[in-house]
RNA sequence: GGGGCUAUCGUCUAGGGGUUAGGACGGGUGAUUCUCAGUCACUAAACCGGGGUUCGAAUCCCCGUAGCCCUGCCA
């Protein structure tokens, strides 16, 4: 039988990156076993909803291509798929429980509650912390009675006193609980809304969920869901948590310890293909030192049993490497789109970008040397406009007085030149430090510093040559200008 | 306080009783070169500690330590 998975975010949100693993391994494992991958919305915390992270997460999933075939916008034979549209059968779940007698209704109030944590808290008690099951032991008549006074009241389930709840986690092996240690946890809470124990439990079996593949913070929850599959008569899934994913300094990932949502990946200019991967390597490794790898060659290659224990730190460094691979792996085409609206971002006027040839050879140049979308638009800006200014440590380096008859030679020599191309100014940039007796490093950094500004870029005489025999003359005499007068100053 | 999970280079990891403990990122050195990037060589860098089990433990068991999670009418 085919497994069935889903990701179930809270719309409370952006998607992070440890979400966003999670979800990429329900993906792979889906797909590696021919199975489906279910989207469900868990909306039932009214206090923390947000519509915007709604869309931000269909937004972050589609990016990375993990396509659901169940759910929100796919539709599918078991929704609806947000939890708000199911309340009734929550309810109706809870009824059955409360006539079973395996649920009761508890009317203690939230300052009694929090009152007995207190007190708890202080007693450092050594066992039975949680609710007292004060509400356990009320008769049918006291029920009866504040029922009909309309008084508030969640519905708890009985939990057992001693019993060891095991379970067989597909990562982490045999896990067990004493029930002993359990709370008698709320089910419903008072505004008819069913926590996420009974939402999830209820909807896992209803829409025929195999493998529960979910961050390790669910891991102390599974004992209790497990009482809950009993409770109802349910046969429960299969588990395996996923270890969690950390920042660099060993803490919780934010957003203020590096981007930690998806989607500002996507705007520092990272392709989604390379975050993919790099997610996929973070607690997961295919064995034989692989680590580039198509979205299909995961699929083929992802199993739970290679799936680490431990958490992972997010290492942005490597990221950036990998995007670099990816990014090496595009066509000059492919990145038209994007690297003209980053131009366009930075102020480029239209007029600047309308020759798509011109704009191509610039990709081209810059493509090799760039690890992101952004450093290729952002480090060719010179293109476009003569340079503001010059980097400061190579003008004082390269712009010295002695640099000006290197460049009253080169300026004359540039006059005639015919054609204006690389292999023309190779040979007449050697020619001429030949004649004046110097190396060619010391005509071609000047050079490069007058032309773009920055003491670094692409091979100088493609860089000439794409500028143009007007440009380059105009920018050098600019220089030139700059040293006599620093040199004066 | 209680319970649970985890533990190999700085980071991601390979390894499931016998290995010079391998790879990748990052670092260092050198080569190439007009710079940067790249590429190519080379290099430093790890089994948390202590007990067992065993002829033999990174691998299995126990204890300790540390980190993380849970202990909510949040998910």
């Amino acid at each position: 039988m085919p497994p069935v998975v889903r990701f179930a975010p809270s719309p409370t949100g952006y998607l992070h990156v440890g979400g966003a693993r999670t979800a990429l391994f329900n993906f792979l494992f889906a797909r590696h076993h021919g199975g489906r991958f279910i989207l469900r919305i868990e909306d039932t915390d009214q206090k923390r909803y947000q519509a915007e992270a709604l869309t931000e997460i269909f937004a972050s999933l589609k990016w990375l291509g993990l396509q659901w075939d169940e759910g929100p916008e796919a539709g599918g034979d078991a929704g609806p798929y947000f939890q708000s549209q199911r309340t009734a059968l929550y309810r109706g779940r809870a009824a059955e429980l409360l006539e079973a007698g395996k649920a009761y209704r508890c009317f203690c109030s939230e300052e009694r509650l929090a009152g007995l944590r207190a007190e708890q808290e202080k007693a450092k008690m050594a066992q039975g912390s949680g609710y007292d099951r004060h509400c356990r032991r009320l008769g049918a008549s006291e029920v009866q009675a504040l029922l009909a006074a309309g008084a508030p009241h969640v519905v708890r389930l009985k939990v057992p006193d001693d019993r060891a709840v095991a379970f067989h986690d597909l990562i982490r092996g045999d896990i067990t609980y004493d029930s002993g240690q359990l709370d008698d946890l709320v089910l419903l809470k008072s505004d008819g809304f069913p926590t996420y124990h009974l939402a999830n439990v209820v909807d896992d079996h209803m829409m025929g969920i195999t493998h529960v593949l979910r961050g390790d913070e669910w891991i102390a929850s599974t004992p209790k869901h497990i009482l809950l599959y009993e409770a109802c008569g349910w046969a429960p899934p299969i588990f395996a948590h996923m270890p969690v994913i950390l920042a660099p300094d060993g803490g919780k990932l934010s957003k203020r310890r590096g981007a930690a949502s998806v989607l500002d990946y996507q705007r520092a200019g990272f392709l989604s293909e390379a975050l993919r991967n790099f997610l996929a390597l973070l607690g997961w490794a295919p064995g034989a030192d692989r680590e580039i790898m198509t979205l299909e060659e995961m699929i083929a290659a992802f199993t739970l049993e290679r799936v680490q224990a431990k958490a992972a730190v997010f290492d942005e460094t490597k990221l950036e490497w990998m995007n670099g691979v990816y990014l090496q792996g595009k066509s000059v085409d492919s990145l038209l789109a994007d690297v003209r609206s980053l131009w366009e971002k930075a102020g480029l006027p239209a007029r600047a970008l309308a020759d798509e040839g011109y704009l191509k050879k610039v990709i081209g140049l810059f493509k090799e040397r760039s690890k992101k979308v952004g450093d290729i638009a952002g480090n060719s800006l010179y293109f476009f406009s003569d340079p503001q200014g010059y980097e400061e440590q190579a003008a004082r380096k390269y712009f010295r007085a002695e640099a000006l008859p290197l460049l009253d030679a080169i300026l004359p020599a540039l006059q005639g030149l015919q054609p204006f191309s690389r292999e023309a100014l190779e040979d007449l940039f050697r020619r001429l430090a030949g004649e004046l007796g110097v190396s060619a490093g010391k005509l071609i950094h000047p050079t490069r510093l007058a032309v773009s500004g920055v003491s670094f870029g692409p091979g100088l005489f493609e860089m000439l040559e794409l500028l143009g025999g007007e440009t380059v003359r105009r920018r050098l005499q600019k220089a030139r200008e700059w040293i006599a007068a620093g040199d004066r100053a």
